[in-house]
DNA sequence: GTTCAGCCCTGCCCCAGGGGCAAGGTCAAC
DNA sequence: GTTGACCTTGCCCCTGGGGCAGGGCTGAAC
């Protein structure tokens, strides 16, 4: 019963594909036909074959890559197959609740209210001297990013008794996009006192994690201060425009990275309660 | 103060966007420079586009296609730009929630009830004379295959009472895939007491719709009845797959596309009371 | 036996939306 | 003048196929 062989047409009609996928599926592993003739090169499928096709047309229904696709068919159970699918299903629904945020922003921007938004925010301006820095960088996205954040100024302001001690507030510079999906590195700074001290502790931390000593030249920034409420995606984007739509309007110019200055302590301020300056180094 | 010019790298660093993408974007004309040199080739943006070039970077966050976003880019005004792109994201909220739907519908039937779900369908075969049908066939979404099912199978009731009035319950054929995204033809059809009358009626209907007149032969169909609530993506989906794993093991074969018969009427239905035959033909 | 339609094969080019690299031209500071 | 950073175009790569060309196979009718 089961072992009539059906020819690609008929095997991809059956199985909801197409012929086309179906020799890119095999060229792949994913779906190999029972048998090839190898003097015409006709491939032939098993009738009980297109219970696996038929999943991975549905699969494909999800967009889920082939690659994860095969990940779901080849797992030794169902329990696991359907543990990988649930898997990716929270990936795609995590990437889609961020890109949620982003649209309702957008919408909220885009139907005008921008100029009653960026009027929220005071921005003002402030010398910052020269300053020795012990620095973690890393590609993160922004659904790590709060998470990172935390964990890499806690490594830093820890690593920071050992060089003399924290001098100014901890921050962290977005050397690329700032936002969703953002890859761009990120680097988390905290000011120290000593920078010998500080040179030496960066040995003892090894290459682990990206961990260096900077210093950063005196520079200016302009900032705008933010509640730990409006420190998330995409709240944080209208003071980041606000601040960038800001600076030449003074005849300032942006100088740098922006970056989010925490100068409060983070789990004992309240939700309205001042705790971040977003900020850009000007001229 | 707007008028100096940026090269790519300062400016993609602005955007937030890859100095490739602005090239992209250049030759698509979704974003060109202010000026290029015509000897070196040279791209040179004014600081006042950045913002444009930051709208593009978001709302390619949002995995918009670049022609959409030269639709939302180039609208008159803010309140067209944002009604355009909540335009996208109901489309993709719209997609996201059906593959949601066969996710979870996926993700139960691989943890192993499958069995459990395909014994709740009994599975029976019936005898169906020679018939003449007239049809309306189109590649339809899955979307919009309610709507288009209710009004194409509307249409031809109407017609049918010019053709010897409806012989017996009308039904959809599905001659690609039954699933979500699917743009397989589907096929609605009325059988018709009068094969004359019925043609010459779908002459009168012109070629708008692809309607057509065809004689069914005789054929035995392997069915299961179900529920209106039933009647929906993806529950449907277990309904096809219990008749499909039925048929070979009762020793037969499929013997053409898939289809649903809709028997009862389906406005006054209530949810559980069964309105449609799952079926496939079969020898 | 022959023919012919309908399958099937491989191989090539195409799409979006870029990434990455090579070879070479430019620009600005020193 | 030199150097190094920056810019240019062009080519190949990715995914998941669609579409087409040119040629081989197969099965059923004649």
């Amino acid at each position: 019963m089961d072992d009539e062989l059906l020819t690609i047409g008929v095997f991809a009609a059956r199985a909801r594909l197409s012929a086309k996928a179906l020799r890119l599926y095999d060229r792949l592993g994913l779906l190999r036909p029972a048998q090839v003739d190898e003097a015409s090169g006709y491939r032939y499928y098993r009738a009980d074959q297109v219970e696996r096709a038929r999943l991975v047309a549905l699969l494909r229904q999800l967009d889920m890559p082939l690659a994860r696709v095969a990940e779901v068919v080849e797992a030794p159970d169902g329990a696991m197959a359907a543990e990988r699918l649930a898997a990716y299903w929270a990936d795609v629904e995590a990437r889609v609740a961020g890109q949620r945020t982003l649209a309702e922003y957008l919408r909220e921007r885009l139907s005008g209210r921008s100029s009653e938004m960026y009027g929220k925010f005071e921005v003002e301006t402030v010398d910052v001297p020269e300053r020795v820095l012990i620095t973690e960088t890393r590609h993160v996205l922004a659904g790590e990013l709060p998470a990172w954040i935390g964990a890499s100024l806690g490594r830093l302001e820890e690593g920071a008794r050992e060089c003399g001690g924290i001098t100014a507030a901890p921050f962290v510079v977005y050397h690329s996009d700032v936002s969703m999906e953002s890859d761009g590195p990120a680097e988390s700074c905290v000011p120290v006192a000593d920078e010998a001290a500080a040179r030496a502790w960066v040995e003892r931390q090894g290459r682990a994690r990206d961990t260096k000593v900077r210093v950063e030249p005196a520079h200016r920034l302009a900032y705008t201060r933010i509640a730990k409420a409006q420190v998330a995606h995409p709240q944080i984007l209208a003071a980041f425009e606000a601040v960038e739509e800001w600076i030449p309007k003074q005849g300032l110019w942006q100088a740098g990275p922006c970056r989010e200055v925490y100068f409060a302590d983070w789990d004992t301020a309240g939700a309205e309660d001042p705790v971040c300056d977003v900020a850009f180094p000007v001229r």
